[in-house]
DNA sequence: CGAATAGTGTCTCTTAGACAATATGAA
DNA sequence: TTCATATTGTCTAAGAGACACTATTCG
């Protein structure tokens, strides 16, 4: 067997080591803008995603994705967590792990292996930070935007494959609610799904997501204490009713 | 703005680097073993997956996941695909990489971030190599007593994880044609679900499979060159048709 | 009342789910 | 003929999909 070098004789510093294990962090949010005709209508919602600027060799001048080393006391969530909030200031947020990126060369600075990271973020928490730094060398794009641009390193890759795996889970898991208040109309839900899936279309989505008994359980309806129905109309003159999701999961297969 | 390290003075050698990354593999397969009662029936299916003895510290003398360090002229799926050859001498088969390791202190040796895969392979790609190495250092262990064990480095954390991907994997893609000839039956399909997914159970498979419009696709008959059905006896008197992958694939969605 | 969003009625066709019944062919 | 697997029949309740229709309330 010539297989096992963990069951070889180990002698360390024998080989060639990576140079660096970074991170990197595609940031998404929506972003809603309000429709100028009417006051309550529903608002443009946009898919955006947050880049920094370079200063310095390499890639120097162009736009990044958020980033940086992982040390030895910690395991790349936590230095994935610790880059967000030193970026964006922003703690709690729904983060998760999709990929490495190990192409040899992908970084002039030497042997580098990058774990990259999603992160879903509301408008709201990101509001403070772009003030602070309007103008300045961080800036959300919208993804189409983004798609199109020389991006540093392989990010361009990273961005294209955080994209896809968003999509795919914003149809199969309740991320949705990532960009989301905790009550909701039926319209935002919808409009979110759109916004990151655009090929999304389901003409009897309320039916669906409210009356049907297999989905039932999926979001349920608010209640005010006196369990009287919740409900909104910051779009609409006529009342909506809020929901929240509950924490029931379901199991999709293409079998059943 | 303190925190993009990829964007400040880069200045080599000045950190702390990674002493290795090494990638480990979960190989998956699935043995048939005949019932003795009567020649034919369907056989009896288990999951197992592919262990290696450790011979030297650390770990010594312990099972583990098979797996080998990264070099810095390959990727991490290249590496993971060269170490599975060398262990069982198969090439050619769905391999996925699904998670990072790198809690601080995992691996003795130093500062190891370790990249898993899985991999599925049929049990005869391994027939050969068993018989060379039997009752050596590299052994096929029933999932269940593999998890049982106390496997070396967190080797038991990984497969937990491995296990339950491709669980979630088995129901809502095709790997299940990866446990299967390019022809099967309706019956080894089902049994390879449930090999893998013991929950799994739905009474009016076969109907759910095939006639149903929505389903329509993922799988279809196999035909002679004559155009008649061509079917199977190696489980029953009956004969039983035979089908195989279509290569369409389908959206699966908590919301439609 | 018109505009804009929220939500219901209704109709047809398909599917889910449960079981019973029948088919096949070697031992 | 029996046995083990393969496949179809049948019935009911529920869901999918399409689209027209009603509801609400601000301006």
């Amino acid at each position: 067997m010539t297989t096992n070098d963990q069951g070889s004789n180990y002698t360390p510093g024998r080989y060639r080591t990576p140079d660096g294990a970074p991170s990197d962090i595609v940031i998404f949010t929506i972003t809603s803008t309000e429709k100028k005709t009417a006051k309550k209508a529903l608002p443009l919602r946009e898919l955006q995603v947050l880049l920094i600027q370079r200063k310095s060799w390499p890639f120097e001048g162009q736009w990044a994705l958020p980033g940086g080393f992982c040390k030895e006391t910690e395991d790349m969530y936590a230095c994935a967590k610790r880059e967000l909030q030193e970026e964006t200031g922003v703690t709690n947020v729904h983060m998760a792990y999709f990929n490495v990126y190990s192409q040899p060369g992908r970084d002039p600075r030497g042997w580098m292996i990058s774990h990259a990271f999603f992160a879903l973020v509301q408008e709201k928490w990101l509001a403070e930070r772009r003030a602070d730094t309007d103008a300045e060398d961080v800036r959300l794009f919208p993804v189409e935007e983004a798609l199109q641009m020389a991006l540093a390193f392989d990010h361009g890759v990273i961005l294209r494959d955080a994209l896809q795996k968003i999509r795919e889970q914003m149809l199969t898991t309740v991320i949705a609610k990532e960009f989301l208040p905790e009550e909701f109309t039926i319209s935002e839900l919808y409009q979110v799904i759109q916004t990151v899936v655009p090929d999304f279309e389901e003409r009897n989505f309320i039916r669906k997501i409210t009356s049907t008994q297999s989905r039932k359980g999926l979001i349920e309806e608010v209640t005010d204490r006196g369990g009287q129905p919740k409900v909104s109309n910051r779009y609409s003159q006529r009342a909506a009713q809020l929901y929240r999701f509950t924490n029931l999961t379901q199991q999709l297969s293409l079998y059943s």
